[in-house]
DNA sequence: GATGCTGATGTAAACGATTACATCAGGCTC
DNA sequence: GAGCCTGATGTAATCGTTTACATCAGCATC
């Protein structure tokens, strides 16, 4: 592959005017400028991005970490932080923790050793020693969606509180009170915060929060529908399910379908994170939606701020409930938001 | 951040003694190993990719460029490619093209430019410029679900011609004969073959396609939804909406739904491509199902073949019809198939 | 005890870009 | 016309690795 010698070489001219006329560093001559045109494209002559970047310590990379690939609320996020490096020059590359520590930490390592600028990051799990380095070393880092606490780290994210609280209210006034909740892991800061906004609605609401209605799922579809199941299956079963994720209300929804049950007359559903095909479901289905798009966009401007050395404001939006049909209808209060 | 020569210094040694301890290239006493090892700890050391690609040639890295990310067919195959990928020691840079040629030009260019070790690539138009170029240069590519005629690259993918035969055969033993499609675009190999299998499946069985039974979307949501609306507005409407994708049969759906009718009284419906979440429409909806895993990692080991200098064999496995109740049922012939 | 081999290590050249510094011609100012 | 500035270009150092080649000690062989 043709490098910037060959270009000179058949230019007749030196690499340093090569590099000049690509880069617009410096002003060249009309007549020079052409020729070195030409034997790019006659060469088509392609930078080399590794050499480049050892030489200017830049990648112009950014790395992002999801927590889960098949889960379309970070697909949906990968895509905004996508749009939103494109336009800013940076090139993302996207790794998949799967939820897993061990996983998330291959991909720091990976990327870090890539020398990507910056990274994004929706931590898996608590700190790591890694990511504990990567700070100490003064990464530019920013945390998205979850935060790790005790970090100096700005983070991007949504605030749920509100909108739990709504979706109680909403629920109380369809007369309903045994309500359950399949919460995230503990170990991620968005599971803490929605079980507590969950557990502090209640309580506004004058409602107790039962031990056996708190279940412990993991984000993922299948401990909802393993949640589901025992929920279920109790002497007194709750008459909502309020899924902590979309995917857990997924496999909450498998597991009411498999008992062969109505929603919502024998049991409603509810779902922080809204989809698309929620509104295709029988009957569509209650959720709390974030503002991804907007965490995308922001996040990575943050991060573009402390690559270039500058401070990034942490971002808290707020998320909202949308109101459809599985929880019940006739809670006129809300006609107005139903969609 | 430290380099090489820190650790070197650290440690007492010189530069090619870290970099044989650390690549285990040659052989090295224990003493000296250990105080490498310690050096590199203290200083936590991280080598820099950057610079041992520029020097190797080899990134361990590669590209992948999907139709769509928002496309669910298309993030279960980047898991899958990612999965197999890092098993295999690459990291995958994922490029969005969003089905735009331009964007998929983007991605070739700067992916190239990163010198990837091989891509993969679902290409979203025809033969690009660029695209033949990297084929002229030896670029190991492979390309993944779609392929491009008239280049020599091997490509993984699916054929549902089968399938769609099958579902033809089921939908008249059901008793349908106006059947409309909905394709993808012509200018891609997905959208044709899907078209040709459909016109030929229908001749099979004797039945008319008329042309404005055949619609012709792009893959994306909005155009399945305004296909839907202008076959449901014809004064003879089908009696089957069949959906090239699954985007446009969500689409579709909520033309159906907007209409407010009757699935699959009113009209029936069926998807190319399946998803998790068709289970919980009502009524579930048949759907042709794409052996998305494997052929994500395949593409990745043909990659790897070309990588090493290998030819790579193209692969075409099958897609399998799902029958579920969208088209209507008491089709006795397939009980056993339901899912 | 000369020779040759092996194992352990060091020196320095590459990889392909960017860029600090040097050079030189030409034109301006006084 | 001396001095200086500016524009256009070239030379060579540099980034952090890997690795070909060189060196050297120790040991076995005959």
């Amino acid at each position: 592959m043709a490098s910037v010698k060959d270009v000179a070489r058949l230019a007749g001219v030196s690499v340093a005017t090569v590099s000049r006329v690509l880069n617009d560093s410096a002003p060249v001559t009309a007549g020079t400028r052409e020729r070195v045109l030409a034997a790019v494209a006659e060469l088509a002559y392609r930078p080399n991005a590794v050499a480049r970047s050892l030489r200017t310590d830049a990648t112009r990379t950014i790395g992002l970490i999801i927590g889960d690939i098949l889960n379309p609320f970070f697909t949906e996020l990968a895509r905004a932080v996508e749009d939103e490096a494109r336009v800013t020059g940076y090139s993302v590359v996207i790794g998949n923790a799967d939820e897993r520590p061990e996983r998330q930490d291959h991909y720091v390592r990976t990327l870090l050793e890539q020398r990507v600028d910056g990274l994004l990051l929706c931590p898996t799990a608590e700190i790591t020693p890694l990511v504990r380095d990567a700070v100490a070393d003064g990464t530019p880092l920013v945390f998205l969606d979850r935060t790790l606490p005790g970090l100096d780290v700005p983070t991007v994210r949504a605030d749920g509180t509100a909108a739990i609280g709504e979706l109680i209210a909403h629920l109380t006034r369809l007369g309903h009170r045994r309500i359950a909740f399949i919460s995230g892991p503990a170990l991620l800061s968005t599971g803490r915060d929605r079980t507590a906004a969950f557990v502090a609605a209640m309580a506004g609401h004058g409602l107790p929060v039962r031990d056996e209605y708190l279940e412990a799922g993991d984000f993922q579809a299948a401990s909802g529908r393993a949640s589901a199941a025992r929920l279920l299956a109790l002497p007194e079963p709750p008459e909502v399910i309020f899924a902590g994720d979309n995917l857990m209300a997924l496999g909450a929804l498998d597991e009411i379908r498999a008992r062969g049950l109505r929603i919502p007359a024998d049991v409603a559903l509810a779902s922080y994170d809204d989809l698309p095909w929620f509104t295709h479901v029988d009957p569509p289905i209650t959720a709390i939606d974030q503002p991804v798009q907007e965490l995308g966009r922001l996040a990575v401007r943050g991060l573009a701020e402390r690559i270039g050395g500058r401070p990034a404001d942490p971002v808290v939006l707020a998320a909202r409930l949308v109101v459809r049909r599985s929880c019940g209808e006739n809670d006129s209060m809300e006609g107005s938001a139903r969609r």
